[in-house]
RNA sequence: GCCGUCGUAGCUCAGUGGUAGAGCACUCGGCUGUUAACCGAGCGGUCGCCGGUUCGAAUCCGGUCGACGGCGCCA
């Protein structure tokens, strides 16, 4: 191996022991103790002490180094010794250090409220926590991609500015269009049904919009939404579909950040390690009566609060997709059973802790039905002509669902709020820095 | 939308009617093996904002703004 500059990883991977290493990075912290300097330096892949002693540098640059505040970005020449008395066993003793650029007091020390941590996101970023995350996150972006691509799914975009509606009961984010009122886009898919018919299966990962203000830790006024829609698929093969991502995904995740992933949540490792399919499948009916057998006071045609989705996780060992639910709580697009009209082909994939990951649905091909399903909802069919139309020239069979990326983060690492999940997040009381 | 908690130094907090406090950060001094170093000194405030009660309000009362937490709705 020769090159200029060396990762900190591969020094304390044992790779450069005894020899002359070049780094460059952050002061992550300092301290010194008259004429030695002890720096931890961090760089994209991790943080390894340097000890500076006052011998080994001219006296001047000794003191600008001994005056350097955390986060200011140095370069450091010096050799590679093990040495139990250095954090991670091995230390760099610097004979150059050069600094890149001092920083100004670093607004964010040992002591901070979740508060100001999101005032200075834009610094917080650099943390340990937020980069293990941040990595996992490009990791499972990644394995979506893979996951659909494999399978012959062709990547399709909607736009983002829309003039209607998806889901019933969201809010929209208003959106100023010369003088006329559109939306940010909720969903992807009424716009993928109409492309089914022409490009075949499809998906696509794109933000998506809810001016919903939903103050939990499941919820973002701006989230990525992993989306698919596929010709011909019944409840069953969408079913095995949703579970195939996911398990694609946290075998990614797996392979590619065990390490990160250990960081933030040493349990999740075995629970992924033995995660294998198939995942449960109970219906709404079944649904509503194990909650009984569990003593919870359910009335048959509500949809599941926290409290019913807490217990209900918590009696599986695995995701579980809870499939059939009553036609009155599920979007307008669902098809009905045919051996049951009040019930849709539709399902919810739910997880501990963090509730839908997924919710997908067979969906409604006949005109008649959707357009009486439009006005129950209090919609104007009439605004959904175009949508209308897919139906009306040779629709067949197809189904979909629609993945909230940043809730499989906080499944996956166990985040306590979704708002870790995602870099800046967009929340109903912030959208700042 | 509903319920709750909290706004005091750059940060984290204490102070519940009588002169505004601590730890950390920062600055200066000391120290060649520190691990959130340590020791000494210094700097640092319109107690979120508006109004009221009182001889006197960070403290009591009313309002307001903001943040955080929980619920509902959803992915």
């Amino acid at each position: 191996m020769n090159k200029d500059w060396m990762d900190v990883k591969e020094v304390l991977d044992d790779k450069y022991t005894g020899k002359k290493v070049n780094l460059r990075g952050w002061i992550h912290r300092t301290r010194n103790i008259g004429n030695m300097v002890f720096l931890n330096l961090r760089d994209p892949t991790g943080i390894v002490q340097v000890t500076v002693a006052k011998d080994e540098l001219e006296e001047d640059r000794f003191e600008e180094v001994k005056s350097l505040l955390i986060e200011s970005s140095i370069k450091v020449t010096g050799q590679v010794v093990s040495d139990q008395r250095a954090p991670d066993g091995f230390e760099v003793r610097a004979r150059d250090v050069k600094i890149v650029h001092p920083a100004n007091v670093f607004p964010i020390q040992e002591d901070h409220s979740v508060e100001h941590l999101l005032e200075n996101r834009h610094l917080w970023l650099r943390s340990t926590r937020m980069r293990n995350i941040l990595s996992i996150r490009s990791t499972v972006f990644g394995a979506i991609h893979e996951f659909f691509r494999s399978k012959g799914y062709k990547e399709f975009q909607s736009p983002i500015i829309t003039p209607l509606a998806c889901e019933g009961g969201a809010t929209l984010f208003p959106v100023d269009y010369f003088d006329e009122e559109v939306y940010l886009t909720q969903s992807w898919q009424l716009y993928a049904e109409a492309a089914i018919f022409g490009l075949g299966n499809i998906y696509t990962i794109a933000p998506s919009f809810r001016a919903e203000k939903s103050k939990t830790p499941r919820h973002l006024t701006e989230f990525w939404h992993a989306e698919v829609e596929g010709l011909w698929l019944d409840n069953d093969e969408l079913i095995e579909l949703g579970e195939g991502l996911v398990l694609h995904i946290a075998k990614k995740v797996l392979e590619d950040d065990r390490q990160e992933l250990e960081n933030i949540y040493k349990d999740g490792v075995e629970y992924l390690e033995n995660l294998e399919g198939p995942f449960p499948r109970i219906t709404y009916e079944e649904a509503i009566d194990l909650l009984k057998k569990e003593g919870m006071e359910v009335i048959y045609g509500d949809d599941f609060g926290v409290p019913e989705e807490k217990k209900l996780t918590s009696l599986f060992d695995k995701p579980v997709f809870v499939t059939h639910y009553p036609k009155e709580i599920k979007a307008f697009y669902m098809k009905r059973d045919e051996n049951d009209p009040t019930k849709v082909l539709g399902y919810d994939l739910m997880v501990p802790h963090v509730g839908e990951l997924i919710g997908g649905s067979v969906r409604e091909t006949d005109v008649d039905s959707l357009i009486a399903r439009l006005k129950e909802e209090g919609e104007d069919p009439s605004n959904y002509e175009w949508f209308l139309d897919t139906r009306r020239y040779g629709s067949v069979p197809h189904a979909g669902y629609g993945l909230g990326i940043e809730r499989v983060i906080m499944w996956l690492c166990n985040l306590d709020h979704i708002r870790d999940a995602i870099p800046f997040p967009r929340t109903p009381n912030r959208y700042r820095p």
